[in-house]
DNA sequence: ACCGGGATGTTCT
DNA sequence: GAACATCCCGGTG
């Protein structure tokens, strides 16, 4: 197989945006529905591979859980905005606003499969010894993609800035695989993440 | 391969 | 002052 492994190559299907309404639903009905669709910023693209559903008023795991803060005002927001969030002194996340506004839910976007641009995101992350290093991890993808703060608030179904998530036709991955979220130290055990079985840009194991 | 620690600074208690 | 939806590097086996 290629060196995208079990991952779809890119097609020559058009590319057609997800609309509003793919967004307008619970978390963990649009995580899995992400997989196999294709996250875009202008010249460079990945599949999405791996997701984790965070859940706002239900979910003490979610920035939304204690209520709006100036940090999270994007999750509140309309489906279809792109929430990104700085952590750990140095990294940059990116979610898709999910659900009804004001509820405060979304998908995280945790791995994807480098389609297009690759040799710009060789260039943003010089760390990267493997192309399945590039973007195999949430702050990973955003360093490959060139996303940071700036893209907060950004909207998906506009594609403002250039950003956006597009169904290529490649369908869904064969296999999808469901477990644990990563890296919490509350609610650790709700099995909100999905990832497509076997592909090898999916994050490392901890 | 696996494991441990340091980087780095915003956000909220 | 502590926590943080992480990553990288250098150690050891």
């Amino acid at each position: 197989m290629s060196a995208g492994g079990t991952t779809a190559p890119s097609t020559s299907a058009r590319l057609r945006r997800l609309p509003r309404r793919f967004y307008r639903r619970d978390p963990r009905v649009v995580a899995p529905e992400l997989l196999h669709k294709v996250l875009v910023h202008r010249r460079r693209a990945g599949r999405i591979v791996e997701v984790e559903a965070y859940c706002g008023g239900e979910d003490p795991a979610s920035h939304t859980f204690r209520g709006p803060t100036p940090r999270n005002v994007t999750m509140f927001g309309p489906p279809g905005g792109l929430y990104v969030y700085f952590t750990y002194g140095l990294h940059w996340c990116a979610n898709a606003v999910c659900g009804e506004e004001g509820q405060g839910v979304a998908v995280l976007i945790r791995a994807l499969a480098p389609l297009r641009g690759v040799d710009l995101m060789r260039a943003d992350r010089p760390a990267a010894r493997a192309d399945r290093d590039l973007c195999s991890g949430p702050a990973k993808l955003c360093q490959a993609l060139g996303l940071d703060g700036t893209f907060d608030g950004a909207d998906l179904v506009r594609a403002d800035h250039g950003v956006t998530i597009c169904d290529d036709g490649a369908g869904p991955p064969e296999v999808i695989a469901n477990g644990l979220r990563i890296g919490l130290s509350v609610a650790g055990d709700r099995p909100w993440r999905w990832w497509a079985g076997g592909d090898p840009n999916v994050s490392r194991l901890r």
